[in-house]
DNA sequence: CTGAAAGCGCTTACAG
DNA sequence: CTGAAAGCGCTTACAG
C-alpha cells in the first residue's frame, strides 16, 4: 500500500500550520486568500486525498449516505427503473461530495443489524429508503430518533419522493375506457404491502369509478412485479376475459410475460397497458402503452432533500413527481410513425 | 441524534478496561472466556455499535470494499445481469462483515477523483471493478501500487473473475450450425473496446471457422447494448440476409429490438439467438435462445478473491465462470414443455 | 489572519 | 489474563 500523505505533510509544504492547511482547504474565508492559494497549490502537487475517517471522527459528520433496500423489497422495482434511480443518486452524491453505501438485507435481521450499523455505527450522515414495505415501521422509527431519512415512493410522516402512481394508472386506464371504449378492464397489481402498488390499484379503481364502470373482483390478480407471476395472471385472468375487455398490468414485466403466455397457448391477446415504461417495452408485440416517471430525476431529489435534512433542515415538503402516459400499440391504438 | 454509546460505555457496564472490552468484542482468545461473555452482553444491554471511523482510522483498514463502475461502463451490463451481480456483492460483503460503496462515474475526469478518493482516500479496503473498458486503465494501475484490485471480467494481469463468454458464444453458435445447419450466421457485437464482446465475437469467429464456415464482414455489426442498436442492427442487416441465415445477439436486448424491428415492419424473422438469458426472453416471441452465467455467484466470488488480497494473499488465480446455453425456439428449435 | 492544543473513539504495542 | 498510554489524521474551539 502506498504511503499516506497527510494534512501535516501539505502544511509543512505550503509553510503554514496545520490549522490553516485545513481551512484553507475548507475555503474557509477567515484564511487569507493568498494562503488558500499556496495551500491549494501543495495539496495538488502531493496528490493529497483527505483521510476520511480522521474527518469523518472529528466532525462528527461521515460525508456518505446509505441507500437501503429493505429485504422485503426483492423486486419491487423492475430492473431497469431501479437503476435509473441508483444513476441519479449517485449523480447528486458526487455533487455533493458524498459517498454512497448500498445496503441490501437479505432477512429481517440483517436488516436490523445493517440499518443500526448505518445509525449508530456513524456509517453514513443520512439514508435513503428504496420501497419499503407499507409495514416497515424502520423508515419513521430513524426518523423519530432525528436521523435524517428519505423514502423514496409515497410515506406518510416522513421526507419522501413521492411518484404519482395514483395519477399514472387513472390515466392509463382512462385512456382504455375514453378512447377504447373499454368497459372491462383487468388489473393485475403489484405486491399490495407496497405504496407503489396500492397507488396503482386506486388509480384503476378511480378511472373505473369515474366512469360509472363495475369493477369485477374476478378481474383482479395480485402479482409480484415479476414476469412470472404476469404469466400466472394470463392465466388465471383468461376465462373470465370476454372479448373487447382489457388489462392493466401494474408494470410491463408483468405484462410482457402475460404476453408470453397468451401468444404460445393461442389465447387471443386483449387490449393490454403496462407501467414503467421498461426499454424493451417498445420492441414487444405489440408495443406496450404504458406509463413512466423520470426515474433519475427522483433518485438527484432524493439525495437533495437528504442533504438538506443533513443540513439541518426541518419540515421537508414531500415532493411528488409527475407521471406520463406513453401510448403505444397494445391498448388498440394505431403505430405511431415516431415509435 | 441520538446520543453515541462508546466502548467506554461498554468498558464501565462491564467493569474491565477498554482495552479488555476492545478485545472481548474481537474474540481475541487473549481474553478471559468469562471476561468476553461479560462484554458482549454490556454490548448487547446497551446497543452498541462500533463508530466505523474510530476503527478505521486506528486500525488502518477501512471496513467498506468500493464497487466502481468506470464512465465508459454505462451500459454494457444488461440491467437484470448488472443487478444479479451487485446483489451476490452486497450478500457476500455482508458475510464478510464488508460496507460497499457504489461508485459511479459519470466523465473521465469524475473517475480519476472517485479513484483516488477510494484509494488515497482509505475510503475502502479493496475495489472490484465492473467492466472496464480494454483500454482503460486504472486497474492495472492501482494493481501496480499495491491496492487490492478485483476485476469482474476476464483481465490479463489483475485478479479478476471472467466468464467463458468465448465458449459460450462459440457453443450457441454452433449449436446454430449443427443442430439446423444454418450456412450463414451474422453477429451483432457489444462494443468493442470491451473484453466480454471481444470474446463473444472471437467465439462467434471460432465456431464458423471450426465448422469450415466463411465470415462475411457484412453480417457483422457493432452495437452498443441498447434495445435500440440492436433495432439498427436489425435494419443495417437485413439487406443482406437470406433464407435460412441466422444472426446471433451479443445480448437479448438487442436481440429484442432487432425482433420489434423486423415485425413491424414485416421482415421474415431470421433464425436468432441472444445472450444474458434476460428474465423477459422467455415470454418474447420467439422466445429466446440464449446463453447464461450466474452473475450472482460471479458477484459473491469478486468478494471473495477481495477479501483473500486484503488479508494479505498473493497470485490469486483468475477465476472463470462457466456459461450454459438455453435451448429455446428463436434458433429454430420446436417448443419445449418445460419453457 | 494564524497557530498550538485538545480530542473525536477506537486499537494496539507494551508493561505487568 | 488485564490495563494505562499512545496515537491514527483530522477539525475546531481558543488565544493571540
Amino acid at each position: 500500500m502506498p504511503e499516506r500523505v497527510t494534512l501535516a505533510d501539505v502544511a509543512r509544504l505550503a509553510g503554514v500550520s496545520k490549522t490553516s492547511a485545513s481551512m484553507a482547504l475548507a475555503d474557509n474565508h477567515r484564511v487569507a486568500e493568498n494562503t488558500r492559494v499556496r495551500v491549494r497549490k501543495a495539496a495538488t502537487e502531493l496528490g493529497y486525498v483527505p483521510h476520511f475517517a480522521a474527518s469523518s471522527l472529528r466532525s462528527q459528520r461521515p460525508d456518505s449516505i446509505a441507500v437501503v433496500m429493505p429485504h422485503a423489497t426483492q423486486h419491487v422495482f423492475s430492473h431497469p427503473v431501479f437503476i435509473e434511480m441508483l444513476e441519479g443518486i449517485t449523480a447528486a452524491a458526487n455533487d455533493f461530495d458524498l459517498a454512497v453505501i448500498l445496503s441490501t438485507a437479505r432477512s429481517e435481521s440483517d436488516e436490523r443489524s445493517a440499518y443500526s450499523r448505518i445509525t449508530r455505527g456513524g456509517r453514513a450522515a443520512g439514508v435513503i429508503v428504496a420501497a419499503a414495505s407499507v409495514r416497515d415501521s424502520y423508515p419513521a422509527e430513524i426518523h423519530r430518533m432525528g436521523y435524517p431519512v428519505v423514502v423514496v415512493g409515497r410515506a406518510p410522516g416522513v421526507a419522501s419522493i413521492g411518484i404519482d402512481d395514483l395519477g399514472g394508472a387513472e390515466a392509463v386506464t382512462r385512456h382504455l375506457i375514453e378512447v377504447h371504449g373499454t368497459k372491462r378492464i383487468a388489473h393485475v397489481s403489484g405486491p399490495l404491502d407496497h405504496q407503489s402498488s396500492i397507488d396503482k390499484r386506486d388509480g384503476w379503481i378511480a378511472a373505473l369509478r369515474g366512469a360509472g364502470l363495475t369493477i369485477d373482483p374476478r378481474l383482479s390478480f395480485e402479482g409480484d412485479y415479476e414476469e412470472v407471476s404476469g404469466a400466472r395472471a394470463a392465466a388465471a385472468l383468461a376465462p373470465h376475459l370476454e372479448d373487447g375487455d382489457a388489462v392493466f398490468f401494474a408494470n410491463d414485466q408483468m405484462a410482457t410475460g402475460a404476453l408470453g403466455v397468451w401468444r404460445r397457448d393461442g389465447i387471443a391477446i386483449p387490449r393490454i397497458v403496462g407501467y414503467d415504461d421498461h426499454p424493451m417495452s417498445r420492441y414487444t408485440s405489440p408495443p406496450l402503452t404504458t406509463v413512466r416517471a423520470d426515474m433519475v430525476r427522483v433518485g438527484e431529489m432524493a439525495v437533495h432533500q437528504l442533504a438538506a435534512l443533513i443540513e439541518g433542515e426541518r419540515d421537508i415538503a414531500p415532493l411528488v413527481f409527475p407521471t406520463e402516459v406513453i401510448v403505444r400499440e397494445s391498448c388498440g391504438c394505431p403505430p405511431h410513425v415516431t415509435d
